[in-house]
DNA sequence: CGCTGTCGTTCCGTAAACGGAACAGTCGGG
DNA sequence: CCCGACTGTTCCGTTTACGGAACGACAGCG
């Protein structure tokens, strides 16, 4: 891990929030000295430096050194997807992604289960999406949203590579399904990426 | 954070393989006095030392340093929010929250820095949010965008509580060079959304 | 112009984290 | 028994990360 990496998000961090070094350095309880170093990348911090200032900033220790995959992440033509937390309401089950769009071709994802509907926030970049016979287009921080039972496709527009947050809603109808559609991460990602049988 | 649990989890994970300390240290390339006291939590250990030894141990750093069950929430009068992730791109920095907002009366928030914009998909009930002398509302499924330099509120309608993803964009600070002004995507939004305007 | 405040960086003495060596304790073989 | 190889802890000199102070740069104000 570079310690160049973690000074830069600290200072992205603390720049962010609009607050100097030296108010940081104060209210975190290090030097201004410590703190500088840190930004910079020339000094080796220590756990507890690195915790007081995160704890300033109120991110967790993890947003600094977020160079691992924090959760199962799929690899599709042109998508990739990270899934972020899986929860179940009252009437339906929900999938929450990080997703990134390489610049190219595009991708074409087969129909979901009838009532499964996507949510789409793009922060960075251009995204054509949607029904593949009629795709929606959104740019950095625009929304889209389609009923997925029906085959879709993924294409960034331009040059740039698109990110966005991805939610999948599947409306709880009780399935009879005996191959025992359980929440397991793994398949529902296959799902995404890699067309699956229809039954 | 405490440097007994970061200790705990280290032995524990070395145990797991089943190698020794000394091994560990030798592998690692730290001192062994460094391995017993990062172990016993007696020491302060640096960003290097946690490096190498989990380098070693084959996991992510996250795993000495990552809280048990889930990151660190934000309770608010109405709103709980818990930080899934935050991830960094060219032109910004992202914080994605999961949100409760409880029903009854809402929550007020101040306004942050200019330029930066939220994100918000409800999964579940009614939520009404957004600048507070303009909010904006939307049902199960809907998504809700605003500048979020200003005050804004977040409440619950009816008797059910909102879950919804919320999702912080702080533009990367760019003192304003007027003539140099480029077609900044966040300019965009801020256009649509509330004219924000230096003062 | 100086005065005053804050900005971030650099200098410096001190405290402590570091690696190497020496330490007691344990196991297995000759 | 003795020995050697090993365990993990403790001691110690060196290295270095630490906080405080001093520094130059910049902005607002009289």
């Amino acid at each position: 891990m570079d310690p160049v990496v973690v000074g830069r998000r600290v200072r992205a961090l603390r720049e962010e929030r609009g607050i100097s070094l030296s108010t940081l350095a104060r209210l975190a309880g290090v030097g201004k000295a410590t703190l500088s170093g840190l930004e910079h990348g020339t000094r080796n911090p220590t756990l507890e430096t690195l915790w007081a200032v995160t704890a300033q900033l109120g991110v967790p220790l993890t947003a600094l050194l977020t160079e691992p995959a924090a959760g199962p992440t799929v690899h599709g033509a042109a998508v990739t997807a990270t899934l972020l937390e899986v929860f179940t309401d009252t009437d339906a089950t929900y999938e929450l992604y990080r997703m990134r769009v390489a610049p190219g071709p595009g991708q074409l994802s087969p129909a979901h289960q009838p009532g499964v509907t996507e949510h789409v926030t793009v922060f960075a970049g251009v995204l054509r999406a949607g029904p593949a016979d009629a795709p929606l287009t959104a740019p950095a921080g625009g929304h889209l949203r389609w009923v997925s039972d029906v085959p879709h496709s993924y294409t960034a527009v331009g040059d740039e590579e698109v990110a966005a947050s991805l939610l999948l809603r599947y409306p709880r109808h009780r399935e009879p399904t005996d191959q025992a559609r359980t929440v397991d991460p793994t398949t529902e990602i296959a799902i995404i990426s890699r067309p699956s049988q229809e039954p």
